[in-house]
Formats: C-alpha cells, structure tokens, sequence
RNA sequence: GCGUUCGUGGUGUAGGGGUAGCACAAGAGGUUUCCAACCUCUUAGCCCGGGUUCAAAUCCCGGCGAGCGCACCA
C-alpha cells in the first residue's frame, strides 16, 4: 500500500458518516457482527437491487426467498453437518490448534469418520505436534462453524443451524421452480440474505463477518447439454490464476472466450457466468484492473464442488475472495433425494427421436404359474418381471423378494422381445452457482471509490461511486438559507423524492462548500443548487461530483435525466 | 485459540494517581451572490467489571473490542 494509513482514515470515514459501524458498540460490541449506517445500508439495498436487476434480465432467473433457520437433516444431506463438525485438539505445549483427523491420518484409513474417543486414543499413542514435536494433547473436541439452535420448546425441540449459505433454499425449492419453468432447463434462482458461519477469529474488518450478506444464485442445466451463453461481445483482456496442479499453472491474461477456447475454463456454462459477474462488479464500481479470477486446486475444493473459480478483488487487505463460481454438478439434489427420499428433485430429458428399446424378457403364463405355486404366484410373476439378465436355459432356479427360490420350468414362461418406444429419461441436473459475499463487495466498491486529495492546500477526499450505488442521487441546496431559496429547495426535494427509486436529500446548514463536501464524501454524484436565478425562473444549477463543474438546467429536466441516469448529457 | 501493541467527545489526538485539554465534525444565531471562510454561543468523552489507594482515566487483574504475527477460514 503507498499508505498505510489510508485503511484507517478510510475506516474512520466510514464510521463518522454511517456506512459501516462496529454492531452493539455500546455494549463493547461483537467481532465479526457490523452495522450499516443510514448511508452504509441505502448502499447496500442499491447494490443488492443491481443485482437482482442484473441476473433476472436474463428471462430464465427467478427470485425466491427461504427461512434461516434451517433444520438439521438438510444441512446432514448438504455435507454441511458433516463438514463442519471437524474436531479439534490443541498442543498442550505450543498451544497450536489443529484439526485432530489430520494428525491421525497415518494411523487410520479412516480418520475422518472416527468419533472422539478414537482420535484420543490415537492421538495418545504417540503423535507429535508439528510446531513444537511435543506429544501432549488436549482432548479433542468438535469444532462447529455452524451456529446451532433448536426448533420448538425443551425436550420436543429439533436441532437446528443459522443457515451457512442460502443455496440450500434454492435446492429445496426444486420441485416447484421446476413445475414454473414449465418442466424445462435451464432456469435459475436467486436468493439474498443473510448467511451465518461461527468464525474462530474474524479478521479485517468486514472481510470476514460471523453474520453477512449473501447473494447466491442456482442455475439447473443439462449435463449433456450445457448453455452456452454468448461471450463473443466480452473482449476484455482479464487476468486469470487456474489451477497450480493443473496444465496451465500461472499466471495469464486473456479473453473470456479464448480461455474457454484453451480448456483453462473447463465449463461453458462457468466461463459464461465468470463473464457477467465481471459485467455485475465492473457495474457497480469495481476496478477492472483490480479483479482476478483463481481457479481452486482439487485440494482446496469445497466438498460440494468439482470445478471452482474464485473472483478476487484487490483492495487494502490485498486479494481477497469476492465471489465463488462453483460447478456443484447433482451433488446436492443428489443427496437430499437420497435423504429425505423425495421424487421430484430430477428432470425429464427428451430423446430427439425417441429411442427404440428391445427389450427380452420371460412373459409368465399364468396358466400353469398359478396352479403351480398357488399363494405365491403373485411373488413368483414378480420377481419374473424383475429379471434383468435373462437365463440362457431352462428350467432355472429364480429367486423370489424374501429370499426363496423356486424352480421355473420351460411351460411355466415364453421366452419373448417386445419392442418399446422410450421418448426420455429422468436424470439428476448439474448445477452451476456463484454465490456473491455482498460485504466484501461493497467493501471494495468503497475502497476502490475513495480517493484521497486535495483543494486549495487542504485534505479533500471523496467517493466516486458508480451512479446508482451512492446512497442518494443528488442533495439540493438553498444557496442561502433565507430569502425564499429554502422554500423552492425543499418543493424541488419533495419532487424528486416522490419519484419511486429516486432519492435526494436537503441540505441547507453551513457555506455552500462546506456542504459539496459533505457530499463529495459520502459519494454523492450530483447536487442541485438553488440561487436567485432559481427564484425568478425556476432554473437550478447542476454541479458534477467528479470534476466539480456546474451547468444550469430546468428542474423537469433534471428530473427526466435523473430517471434515465443520463445527467452527463448537460455537460 | 496463543503471542503482541492498543482502547480518552461523532472522528483524530494530548495528558498519565488529585479541576480531562485541543483540532475537526455537528447544532443555534450572525455574516456571506457557489466550493471545508469568519464571528458568537452550544452539545459531546476517559470500553466494561473487579482490586490497590484518602483518591484510579492513569497502577494491577479479568472481560470485551481493534490492529499485527501464528493457527483456523468447509
């Protein structure tokens, strides 16, 4: 950093003014919990709105809402329980935590599954610490970056998590995002909200939050028939990191497209949604010059994915994850079938031309099948209709559900093929996800926007946020605070106030300049200020944040601008 | 979780066993024909709890919080 206390005026800023604030600060606070300001949270509805606006554009992305608490068994299904329940033990002598499974790994094929009474056992036979080669271990305990909670009262309650994403709303809602999308894929779902994970130790600020918002969307494909968006237009030269393991470790610089051409994006669906979260970052204010994509090495895979590619953004804490692109394949609809043994969580592929089966099988004859076996011929036709693989001769003996055999004699079946028209399949769909941490966006987004200066000699610093993305469009100003230019100010402030998603706010304490400034910090892109020509022809002058220039205009026709964001156009 | 530095108005800081100052910001008024001007007045602070002491913002212990290093980060 060329300053090293930039990070701490900037922080100051933001608390001063109302963006970002330590939560429950009068009662100490609590690490890794923040509250957005007045200003902070008008950001980050515009940001989460521009995000809604920017996938649902697509035609084939809806938005659903789900609960947070989220009950056991999903999470159990998802991995997550699983996962997230790692134990830990800590050296007695350096006080290094580790997690105890790793350390155990050489003793047993197994290590993951062990309970912790094993893993003690094993840790007290003679394993040293990596830090200090000391053997001596606390017990180890179960490490839960869930925060857990129960349904319901006492002994009836049912054990639940503060969900860790919100994906898993998304999942659960299958069936009936399915039946709307009229039974064909692709679509997705979106879905923004808070999402919870018990961090050890929250770290820089807002980079690393136990309670953040979350912004996640789940697009259902077609294995076999992946979408292929249209990434021709993205000429931009982008830097990319892929896998170290992989044939094009390093670092290089190209094209959406051309990476996808040379295999480093090994998914067209994926290469397509890196390129519009470039289009969403770059949106709201994001540096181009400041994004990465880093491809994961295997080892470092979430358990739920197969292929993933993280969009980092440069900022004051370095590079840091901002978005997780992840091709999640049938990993979860796959499991919460197995678990909660519900249909429906599939699609139905049509064959092009339905297929033609040939299919053998031994047709009973029921006339001499049920003399023969009497109260078992149903279980006998049965099991006949269950053959897979037919026998080469008979008689043969066939195994009936509850384990006997009988013998089936040559009259008993007529060995037959029968022709069938098969027009498709179920199968499981992939899913391709990226989910976005909102905070850390709109962390950089005020990074990226705050620039240090300065006028006549002293410290002048503002915010040059994307239009759209300052908590208001514009202040209006009474030049003086008498005279009648209060009066017109205010009637110009309710006008462009009553416009649904235009705000503006009235500012008429202190000099002239002193107020730019206020609003220059806080990033607001325009300010409409009311003189004495206002009076006599209801003109307003129409002041630029970036460059400070000002032009005159008519209050409708700034209104009409302000709508169509085309202010720019006066200059 | 361990180690370390630190915690004074909204923000930034001074002080460091005995009356808590300053700057900026904010509010009221005045002045002013467009960029943090000026004048008057005002609001507002020693993170929390315990201990030592006649007396604690100051010293000690614990907690909470912040920064940094180690560990952790599905």
């Amino acid at each position: 950093m060329a300053d090293e206390r930039r990070l701490e005026r900037l922080t100051s800023m933001l608390k001063r003014r109302g963006i970002i604030l330590p939560a429950f600060e009068i009662y100490g606070g609590v690490s890794g919990l923040i509250d957005y300001g007045p200003v902070g949270a008008a950001m980050l509805r515009r940001v989460t709105q521009n995000w809604l606006d920017h996938w649902m554009s697509h035609g084939d992305i809806v938005e659903i809402d789900s609960p947070t608490i989220t009950p056991e068994a999903v999470l159990v299904a998802s991995g997550h329980v699983g996962e997230f329940s790692d134990l830990m033990t800590e050296c007695k002598a350096c006080s290094s935590v580790f997690r105890a499974d790793h350390l155990v790994e050489d003793e047993h094929p197994n290590a993951d599954s062990l309970g912790a009474q094993k893993i003690d056992g094993l840790l007290g036979s003679g394993i040293t610490c990596p830090s200090c080669q000391e053997s001596a271990w606390t017990a180890a305990q179960p490490m839960n970056l869930m925060f857990q909670t129960s349904i319901g009262a006492m002994s009836s309650g049912r054990t639940a998590y503060m969900r860790p994403e919100t994906a898993q709303g998304m999942f659960m809602l299958f069936p009936s995002l399915y039946r709307h999308f009229r039974q064909r894929l692709p679509f997705g779902a979106v879905q923004t909200g808070h999402g919870y994970r018990n961090e050890i130790s929250p770290r820089q600020g807002m980079i690393r939050l136990r309670e953040f918002n979350m912004a996640e969307l789940e697009y259902f494909i077609d294995p076999q028939d992946p979408p292929v968006g249209n990434i021709s237009k993205h000429n931009e030269i982008i830097t990319l990191i892929p896998d170290p393991d992989g044939p094009h470790s390093g670092e290089s610089r190209m094209s959406f497209g051309a990476a996808l051409e040379a295999g480093i994006v090994r998914h067209p669906t994926v290469a397509w949604f890196l390129a519009r979260t470039w289009d969403f970052l770059v949106g709201v204010g994001i540096d181009p010059a400041r994004i990465r994509f880093r491809q994961h090495a295997s080892t470092e895979m979430a358990h739920y994915a197969t292929d993933c590619w993280d969009c980092e953004i440069h900022g004051e804490h370095g590079w840091v994850e901002c978005v997780g692109i992840a091709n999640r394949t049938c990993h979860d609809l796959e499991n919460h079938e197995t678990h909660s043994k519900a249909r429906g969580l599939r699609a139905w592929r049509q064959f092009a031309t339905p297929r033609k089966q040939v299919v053998e099988r031994l047709a009973p004859n029921g006339a001499v099948i049920g003399p023969t076996f009497r109260n078992d011929a149903a279980a006998v036709v049965a099991a006949l209709e269950a053959l897979t693989e037919l026998p080469d001769s008979l008689p043969f003996d066939l195994s009936l559900e509850d384990g006997r055999s009988v013998t089936i004699n040559p009259d008993m079946v007529e060995r037959r093929e029968e022709t069938a028209n098969v027009s498709g399949e179920w199968f499981t769909p992939h899913v391709i996800e990226p989910a976005f941490g909102f905070d850390r966006i709109i962390w950089h987004i005020l990074d990226h926007a705050y620039t240090e200066g300065e006028k006549e000699g002293e410290d002048y610093n503002h915010l040059s946020l994307a239009a759209g993305i300052s908590s208001i469009d514009c202040v209006v100003l009474p030049l003086f605070d008498k005279g009648g230019m209060p009066e017109l100010a205010t009637e110009i402030n309710t006008t462009i106030n009553a416009v649904p998603r235009l705000r503006a706010q009235l500012d008429s304490s202190r000099s002239i300049g002193r107020r730019y400034a206020r609003a220059d910090e806080i990033g607001v892109p325009w300010a409409l200020t009311v003189d004495h020509t206002s009076l006599e022809d209801g003109s307003v002058t129409v002041r630029r944040r970036d460059d400070q220039v000002q032009v005159r205009a008519f209050v409708d026709e700034v209104l009409e601008h302000l709508r169509n964001n085309s202010l720019d156009s006066l200059f």
